[in-house]
DNA sequence: ATCTTTATTGCACAATGATGCAATAATGCA
DNA sequence: TGCATTATTGCATCATTGTGCAATAAAGAT
């Protein structure tokens, strides 16, 4: 006896199948890093480059492109080029307000826990 | 020659570690998902019950579950019981606030990557 | 042209996420 | 007590993520 309505066949509808429906998803999926979390909080002291970042998140040199790459996708981070270097900066000041937000909640929702016992 | 210092061995590393590290980054994960994001807009226009939000979503009810059980997670959705019923609302609005920052940064990039052609 | 530095991509591995089905709780009702 | 309804958990499957290493591309410098 199904208890819902049944859409999609054995297998289908891995994590992908729900960034495919909503952009914004697609969009926190780039903020659900702490990896990520730090470089948007490193660029929001100014430009940096890559050697910068990569000496911060101690992370292969790969791995942090590939960081950067998910955050410029998604329009929250733009680069600048000059010579073989890429300078990043933040490309949409609106992240730090969504940080702002995210942490004022959690905050909040912890003291409430914690108040609890 | 590393390009930069090596913290985690093989192996070490998977998508969970970046969720140990900054609480905010679950926060985003469980917004990073187009089920989730509708079952929040589906409680903004009130509290619903499972059922309710099961047949929006047509989903099975485990996975619904599992949905919800996420969203209550980091404090955004709180559930109350009456009887066998569990009926769910939005916890913290500013989840909504958050949402509409994120509407308002992809629709300015998306925008601004049209008109380079 | 060759070398050096930087950035990206390809590949592999372990772990997670999303889903559905089945089984198990939890709760109310006859 | 036994049954019905609802919610959660266990298990299996497939796609994806995060990471590192190696290879490749890009762009200057000697």
């Amino acid at each position: 006896m199904p208890r819902g309505i049944k859409k999609n066949k054995l297998g289908m509808g891995g994590p992908m199948m729900c960034l495919m429906a909503d952009p914004r998803s697609r969009f926190f999926m780039a903020l659900a890093s702490g990896q990520r979390i730090k470089i948007l909080e490193l660029l929001k002291e100014g430009e940096k480059s890559s050697a910068d970042i990569i000496h911060v998140l101690e992370l292969d040199a790969s791995v942090v492109s590939r960081h950067l790459m998910m955050l410029r996708n998604v329009g929250l981070v733009s680069a600048r080029k000059e010579g073989v270097t890429l300078y990043f900066s933040i490309a949409d000041i609106r992240v730090f307000q969504i940080l702002d937000l995210t942490t004022e909640s959690l905050r909040d929702w912890f003291e409430q826990r914690q108040s609890f016992f």
